[in-house]
RNA sequence: GGGCUCGUGGCUUAGCUUGGAUAUAGCGCCGGGCUUCUAACCCGGAUGUCGAGGGUUCGAAUCCCUCCGGGCCCGCCA
């Protein structure tokens, strides 16, 4: 609804400025807390007419000409400035809107296949709170851009090549596998083990090296341990990511890329744009006229490939299937996605579109599995789930033991995640436990409380009897009530713009503000003890408003409770 | 040393791409509100050299330059 506010504003605006004489491209529209949009296009005219801004501003709020049943209901000039407000027709027809499409609503109409590729931690150990930033961030951009109308289809690439899963291989050849443990967990352990003595005794190092050769060439007892090692991790891993509501259509293994040729073709086409440079037995391409100072090897002096260079054949690959695709990367990242992009470029393959997200660390310092220092997922779930637990012994003292379960486990997953989302991706930040499991803070469950509320004067209506499928809108009229539609309007904007900009932390802020608006409304306008007139109205609004903050929190991959 | 990035009240944070009207919100602090639809709520108050300095502009938190501080990266690792 506000898009199509917004697109008539900027029409008859550019209509009412070309009739007063300007030439104009841009109508400058803002967000503004003077008007519900505002245009600040009379500045941008000035120098080129010589005039006044305030009397270009004149000019064409002259002709601005409003039509009868238009969303717009005035334009007023404030010095310079252009403000636009939305008439009654609008509200009305946001109300019936939302009604009407139910889930759907705030669903765009974006075409086309996207492929995003969030997580992809290696499986050595379980999914620490850095990873699950890159999680959180990647699913919810997946949610947001199939609500923005994309096929969204979200994969996990799984780095089986890497030395350390062969640390992980030899590891549990030497070491002892916990049964008792998580699987995740207990590969960890073996993996720190293993690292361990491999510093300590350095002999042990050519032994990885051998099972990491053999895996290169491929043969059937050692693929079949490596196999066992990842499945093993990767089933801890899916559980905890299973837990936050996180879902991967596929896991995509990187040597089925050397396995089927497509790195050794990927190297020869390199090869062949003449950029590649032997160096010391290695095959080096240079990027430094693409603004790239670090050379990039893609081939190691004994024909081996390295990780990029399967990761431009993964790209090739996926870049044939879809028409974007999105990796959620960790700042460290930074360089070798510029180096693959570059790459890709050279070879006139389609580029990523990279989200990058800088690191999550401790107070002590940065977390790493194989030193065994960090925090993972399970137990900061297990913790904040705790905390969850308590709080609503103290606040639903009334209710039983499955149902305080229930509430403490979709809590604690939607303060975990919003925590997570909140945030731009480009702050680092430092994890701190008194912050995690404090829920006095306006986080998600500040959002789901609210839907709760909603559902609950739906409920009680329904028990009263009271109807509201005919209602007139033109009596919601109170100011909360106002400022509520206006917010219900605003959805499909935040999910254009979250899509668009791909930041899903403007979802997370608006959620909270369409909370903070019903709360509003909540406190000062009675809905069941209204004269029956205005109850349906504000039952539908109720129920307008039950609808957004579901899909809201659907689309952050939080659960909208009936109750809490 | 080079590259990238962040720096906004005591703490956390929005806004920065595309410059515009009194800089966003939460926590914490001070004060008020439950005979009323779930108080995980609502209302009011105090708290800011938008890291520092310079520049561009009618106008800078936003653009440019220098500097300071934090993070990340700079391997024939991933």
């Amino acid at each position: 609804m506000f898009l199509k506010f917004k697109d008539e504003v900027s029409s008859i605006l550019s209509s009412a400025a070309a009739i007063a004489g300007f030439e104009t491209e841009d109508v400058a529209l803002t967000e503004s807390s003077h008007a519900d949009i505002a245009s600040s296009v009379a500045f941008k005219l000035a120098p080129k007419y010589k005039r006044s801004p305030k009397e270009i501003c004149e000019n064409i709020c002259k002709n601005i000409k409003i039509p009868p049943d238009s969303y717009i209901d005035r334009a007023e000039m404030a010095g310079p400035y252009l403000n636009f407000f939305v008439s009654r027709n609008f509200l009305n027809e946001t109300v019936l809107r939302v009604l009407l499409d139910r889930e759907n609503f705030g669903n765009l109409n974006n075409r086309g296949k996207v492929i995003l590729e969030h997580t992809s931690a290696n499986p050595d150990g379980p999914l620490h709170i850095g990873h699950i930033r890159n999680s959180v961030i990647g699913d919810t951009l997946a949610r947001i851009l199939k609500r923005a109308g994309y096929d969204v289809e979200t994969q996990y690439y799984i780095n089986d090549m890497g030395r350390q899963i062969a640390v992980v291989v030899w590891g549990l050849l030497n070491f002892k596998f916990d049964k008792t443990k998580k699987k995740d967990h207990a590969i960890a352990e073996v993996y720190i083990n293993a690292n361990k003595s491999l510093v300590d005794e350095k002999e042990h190092s050519p032994e990885v090296d051998a099972i990491m050769k053999k895996y290169e060439i491929s043969d059937a007892a050692t693929d079949k341990k490596f196999k066992d090692a990842i499945d093993t991790a990767m089933e801890g891993i899916k559980e905890t990511l299973k837990r936050m509501n996180i879902h991967h259509d596929r896991f995509i293994w990187e040597s089925q890329f050397v396995r089927n040729g497509e790195v050794n073709r990927m190297m020869e086409r390199i090869k062949e744009t003449g950029r590649a440079a032997i160096k010391d037995g290695a095959l080096m391409v240079d990027l430094n006229d693409m603004g790239i100072q670090k050379p990039l090897v893609i081939q190691r002096s004994d024909g081996t490939s390295l990780y990029t260079t399967r990761d431009l054949a993964y790209h090739e690959w996926k870049a044939a299937q879809c028409e974007r695709m999105i990796d959620i990367l960790g700042a460290d990242h930074k360089l070798i996605s510029s180096q693959l992009k570059a790459v890709l470029r050279i070879l006139k393959l389609n580029e990523p579109e990279i989200v990058i997200f800088e690191f999550v660390s401790l107070p002590e310092g940065s977390m790493s599995t194989r030193r065994g220092v960090f925090v993972s997922a399970d137990e900061l779930l297990d913790e904040v789930e705790k905390a969850a637990l308590l709080e609503v012994r103290k606040k639903r003292p009334d209710t039983d033991e499955d149902f305080k379960k229930k509430v403490a486990s979709f809590v604690s997953i939607g303060a975990v995640r919003y925590d997570i989302v909140r945030v731009s991706p480009e702050k680092a930040t430092t994890f701190n436990w008194a912050e995690a499991v404090d829920f006095e803070k306006q986080g998600a469950p500040f959002i789901q409380y609210a839907h709760a509320r909603a559902c609950s004067i739906i409920r009680n209506a329904h028990e009263e009897g009271f109807a509201f499928e005919t209602f007139d809108p033109n009596v919601l009229l109170e100011e909360q009530e106002i400022a509520l539609i206006k917010k219900l309007s605003g959805f499909e904007n935040v999910i254009d713009n979250a899509a668009r900009e791909l930041k899903p932390n403007l979802l997370a802020i608006y959620a909270r503000e369409l909370a903070d608006a019903f709360n509003q409304f909540y406190r000062y306008v009675p809905v069941l003890a209204a004269e029956p007139e205005f109850r349906a109205a504000r039952l539908a609004l109720v129920d307008c408003s039950r609808i957004v903050l579901a899909n809201a929190l659907d689309t952050l991959g939080i659960t909208a409770p009936e109750s809490m």
